[in-house]
DNA sequence: CGGTAGATTTCGTGA
DNA sequence: TCACGAAGTCTACCG
């Protein structure tokens, strides 16, 4: 990886274009051809920033990152009036152990479809239909199907995404919150909506209450 | 602006866990308070990292970041091993000037209304309703009511959130880019599309094959 | 402070 | 390559 610190103006066309007036600013280039453009402020996010792969020209007071984007051409065009600092290290990659996402409330829910909140028999997970899979595809004890959509957080969006399957099964829209217009419109439709916590399937927690218990 | 470059274990807990193993990556302490965790791989994207507003809490051989974030707290922690490099610097911050982005597509057409392909005549911008804002609503030739979805790339989503408004008006979908998917669903819902260029809306270029006239 | 929609979303996965 | 859906999405805006 380099860190170049420099006076700088940033113009960016591709998918929009962008001007970065001149200060001092973070030039981060990475292994893999990444750059990013950081200020002191705005977070998380880059100011301007390029992702592989990319072909950087680099020539005396000015670099151009471009890369091909469809038929157009996305570029970064650099100009540094003065370095401060210009540094190149060495860092390792590593992967990121996650625990938490979708799929492992989906891996939960799967094991134990009960914990819906109604006896459910598990008949598919990941169930391919005409519009899109289907997170998990159940029968209730009358034998009718029962399509379960599964979210970290249900919103609006996902009441849609249910809605389209909804021809001749009921539907369960699964998440560890609910929003309360999704919920409204779910019950609309006739979706119950069920929320769930990862840690209580997993046997982690009990149910309700443990933060007071003592 | 802080770097620092070092071999270090980071440990999430929050809206999951994550943890990352012991390697050497950088460390970057912004002046507004973020912290980000790059490695020289991963393109835009922080291995680990936490948004404003944080405090940082700093003793030998380790740093925790924390943030409240709802009911519970949002933590890092990192495990300092070996600091290869630890540099503090003083940048600017500007903001980014942008252009192009859907807010000036919707500018254009709220100013000319029948490049949307028909005679429309704009009755309000941001028009709201009771599930949502439409972007713009005009009437045809007939009076009737017509409501204009606008997006830089179409998508099926796009279509259900014209088509909940729809129920005693048409619709049209304008975008930029409008996906086969989307535009099969907006057709069958009675939905027309119509794909705008912004430069050509401004005037900029001549419609259609202006790449290869002479 | 909560909810919604936009983003150069980015990123992964499957057809 | 394309298309769709998740993301610790983040972020701005509006109530």
């Amino acid at each position: 990886m380099r860190l170049l610190v420099a006076r700088c103006e940033v113009l960016y066309t591709g998918r929009l274009t962008a001007r970065l007036p001149e200060a001092v600013r973070l030039l981060m280039f990475k292994a893999d051809g990444s750059f990013l453009v950081h200020d002191d402020a705005g977070g998380f996010r880059p100011l301007n920033w390029m992702t592989p792969p990319t072909v950087v020209e680099e020539e005396a007071g000015s670099i151009v990152v471009r890369k091909r984007a469809g038929k157009t051409e996305d570029r970064l065009e650099v100009r540094l009036l003065e370095v401060l600092s210009d540094l190149t290290l060495e860092l390792d990659a590593t992967p990121l152990e996650k625990d938490g996402v979708e799929r492992h409330l989906q891996e939960e829910l799967a094991a134990q479809p009960e914990a819906l909140g109604e006896p459910l028999r598990l008949v598919r997970r990941e169930w391919p239909t005409d519009i899109g899979p289907v997170d998990l595809m159940c029968r209730d004890e009358a034998g009718q199907w029962v399509a379960v959509e599964i979210k970290r957080v249900a919103t609006i969006d996902a009441v849609e995404q249910l809605g389209r399957e909804l021809e001749a099964c009921r539907g369960v829209l699964a998440a560890q919150t609910i929003k309360p217009q999704a919920r409204t419109l779910a019950e609309a439709r006739g979706i119950r909506c069920v929320e769930v916590d990862l840690a209580v399937l997993r046997g982690e927690r009990e149910p309700e209450l443990t933060l007071f218990a003592d």
